[in-house]
DNA sequence: ATAAACCACTTGTATTTTACAAGTGAATAG
DNA sequence: CTATTCACTTGTAAAATACAAGTGGTTTAT
């Protein structure tokens, strides 16, 4: 660890490109497969894809199990530590909204009532999210 | 750009490990010269610095301009671009309170009234920001 | 039963980014 | 006039990323 500072924590785990657009995939469009990680439009390639999800797994933030169902699937689902995560994706998306001309608005996501004042938001989504993740 | 998604725009911008170290020492520390920001404790180098002040400034999340006291001194300031990153940062450090170990706790820095339901500290401390960063 | 397709990766290599050390030129201090 | 400060730039080695292809079990189709 390069210092002691809370934002800097965070940073050595996500600060990169790709790691929360996939808490974002699991949280937000359901994904569980490395398949449809895969898939999603701004194009990850394999490895990273596999590098990404094995650092998540070490640092809790995800749980990775095989699917019983098919035996060859593997089951990504977020951790507490994850789902908590939440806030920080909403925040990076309002800002977005804010900056950025011509995008798919993240309101469509959080949904109106998180706009102005996001935290009652961020519990009722949680709260479906932890129900969700169960398999 | 990867996709219109609007998380995937911040993470455009500030998607790496030491973009918002950065608008942190601007923000919290009050930091505004380049030998300022290379004593921070997580030891940015010259070159990364200069590039990711560079591209802060293109990306209107800061402003460049030189001393008039000090004529080889070069003042960076937030914009309100900047400034609105404040809930991005707010997010992720008291993510990391939560869950690191051993951290200067982030509230120190947000101050308590700002844990539970942050909107209100982050209004201001937004405030403050807006009349510090006039010079 | 066998072949084809699927799935979650791994491997190899070229390209890009980062880290580290040193250097530059203008401005200021002694 | 000399030394130091300041904001960088440059060079190069190391690391991370992108892209293409391959691997080894698993399921599907015939």
């Amino acid at each position: 660890m390069r210092s002691d500072c809370p934002l800097n924590y965070g940073l050595e785990i996500f600060g990169d490109k790709w790691t929360l657009l996939i808490i974002r995939d699991l949280m937000f469009f359901g994904k569980r497969y490395y398949s449809e990680f895969l898939e999603s439009a701004e194009g990850i390639s394999t490895n990273i894809l596999a590098d990404r999800l094995n650092t998540l797994e070490q640092q809790k933030i995800i749980t990775k199990k095989k699917s019983k169902l098919h035996k060859q699937k593997v089951i990504y689902s977020l951790t507490q530590k994850g789902i908590d995560l939440l806030p920080v994706i909403v925040a990076i998306g309002l800002w977005s909204d804010e900056y950025a001309d011509n995008l798919n608005p993240h309101r469509d996501i959080v949904i109106g009532e998180a706009k102005r004042n996001y935290t009652q938001g961020i519990k009722s989504v949680k709260l479906r999210l932890q129900k969700m993740h169960l398999e």
